[in-house]
DNA sequence: GTGAAAGCGCTAACAT
DNA sequence: ATGTTAGCGCTTTCAC
């Protein structure tokens, strides 16, 4: 089913159908509008995205670059991400780069390759250099969980919550329900976003004139991303933080996944939150489910995903819309955290010496 | 950057850089072979995947049309395959069907404008005459989690676990464990995978001689998909299900997050599993760490992955491989279940008569 | 061993 | 109001 299949059927020629095709219908007779329309209909005609693309240089998708998929918080973002560009006739290449700069940039280049001029990349490292050369072709690159770097602003778009208010606000949270000893659980802190979060917690101590304290600071230092699942190093940080002669109350963990994971070590200790209260960040679709409910920092991610894809296509347009920005978290407060015990820890194994 | 340029370059004609780049670098000099390549990397040239799609007729991607792929379970399984199309130098198009049947035909019939000929497509219904119009037109059609139905045998491949076996394994595992009054709780089985599951726990019921109760199966109906997500309406099933005057005193779900919604309702009766013995099915990512850990049924994901993949490589090139395929689930034992105990059931609301 | 030519399906000047 | 033409970037006979 081509355009001159059409083109036949309808008894005009092919840029006529085109023509109707692409909004230049008002001039041309009703009669013949009719035609081509029913020839459409009749042959089930649907034109080609690839000739489409190849010939106008309009991309026919966006790209989509997050570290996997299979994480609920990513998960809940191709999704809103796809459901905004399928409104604006786009559709989504998914890329699960796994946190690796060489695959990231893999990527992008087939991305490219495929037509695709501009990119959400969720989860962005501080430098971008690794993807300069696309950039320099043209490419427009959202980079979404990462605040602005320095001069970056006129390379790249930056789209993200206000990581260090939400680091802030679950610290403050903790520390007004009482807790003085509040731990921080996260992976390498090599993201924008993890800086920002951390920095939000240490800025809350601050405040309450607390002076932060290396101990309670737990950073996966395995090397690298990606070895381990989030949940397992929220499991061994939390592990690691009881073992310390004065354990934290509560813990403010880098994302729900790691928050869950160190419930998780809880429950293996023989304790469970809010005996240590826990934070997450995100706000996944399991954070109301878990046991206890999960208190976390909730993400606009619907609305970030509008704007995300607004303004792509408007940098596409050449319209320089707002471009950068960052949104307001706010803090969702469940179960798992409370006002800190009087109770001794346990200490392990747990049937030594069991919780209560 | 294209081709010409690269020929422009290399001092030869932009079919002499092709037949370099399509494998037929053989049958020339060494020495126009390494100038080409040369110009090839100083320019950073990559050929465009549209104009070869176009003229080839080649697909550049595959289609993935899933429920949403904010259900960790779809997350996954995008996860994985995109991880296998890879390897394959396939992308992969995301499509969220939120279940509808329009919507599913819509996306098909873009993914293949778009030049894809081979869609993976999630959760399938019964009946897959919507996509009659794309099937005619030569899409292959990879149903997964759907078992072969009638005669569609030869116009779709089918990719699933052994729903059946599934079902009765979670079933037989409840009995064995000394239950008798077992409950079942999923949303509207118009699809073919819950039937299934529903069949294989009736076939267990059956082996220890215990007639099918009506009232122990929960089926949404509140009509259709959707409305609802699934923890939802795990939630409100075993509410439903400890509303009876002889309630369950263990339930097999229909999937991991239905499981999770029922062991929160649980949990708002005062009660936690496994006072009631809950088991899941998909084991998704959360499943180990909920609390407690989840007995499910583990789907081979990863091989079942790999099996698509390969399958529509095969049926691309016209080979017939082996096509339609059920695969081996396999039990988890995890916490949420245990044998039954003579503990009563406390009376709503919680608070008026406590658990223990 | 290398290149000229045609064409994949479509669009957009530019005729008429 | 409609059609002719050229060409997007690539591949693939078929000549030389």
């Amino acid at each position: 089913m081509t355009i001159k299949d059409v083109a036949r059927a309808a008894n005009v020629s092919p840029s006529t159908v085109s023509n109707l095709l692409n909004g230049r219908g008002e001039r041309m007779t009703a009669e013949t509008r009719a035609r081509i329309e029913q020839a459409m209909a009749e042959l089930g005609y649907r034109p080609s995205r690839v000739a489409r693309s190849l010939r106008t240089g309009q991309p026919t998708a966006i790209g989509l670059v997050v570290p996997s998929v299979a994480n609920p918080f990513w998960g809940s973002w191709a999704h809103l991400l796809e459901a905004e560009a399928m409104r604006h006739g786009q559709q989504v290449l998914l890329c699960n780069s796994e946190r690796d700069l060489d695959r990231e940039r893999a990527y992008v280049e087939e991305l490219w390759a495929s037509g695709v001029r501009a990119v959400v990349l969720g989860s962005s490292l501080p430098s971008l250099h690794h993807l300069d050369s696309a950039l320099r072709d043209g490419l427009t690159l959202l980079a979404f969980d990462r605040e602005v770097q320095g001069d970056d602003e006129d390379r790249v778009i930056n789209l993200s919550v206000d990581n260090f208010a939400g680091g802030r606000m679950a610290t403050k949270h903790l520390l007004s329900l009482g807790h003085r000893r509040i731990g921080f659980i996260t992976g390498a802190t090599a993201t924008v976003s993890r800086r920002r979060r951390l920095a939000g917690y240490e800025s809350a101590l601050a405040e309450y004139r607390l002076s932060r304290s290396d101990d309670l600071i737990w950073v996966d230092d395995t090397g690298g991303f990606g070895d381990a699942s989030p949940s397992e190093l929220g499991h061994r940080g939390m592990l690691e933080l009881l073992d310390l002669r004065d354990p934290p109350t509560a813990v403010v963990t880098i994302n729900d996944m790691y928050a869950l994971g160190a419930c998780l070590a809880l429950r293996e200790v023989g304790m469970d939150a809010p005996a240590v209260s826990v934070v997450g960040f995100d706000d996944i679709v399991l954070a109301p489910l878990s046991n206890p409910p999960l208190t976390t920092i909730r993400q606009p991610m619907q609305a970030m995903a509008a704007h995300a894809v607004q303004v792509l296509r408007d940098a596409e347009h050449g319209r320089v819309s707002s471009r950068s920005m960052v949104m307001a978290p706010t803090l969702v407060g469940r179960e798992s955290t409370a006002a800190p015990t009087s109770a001794p820890y346990p200490r392990r194994p747990a049937h030594e010496a069991p919780a209560h």
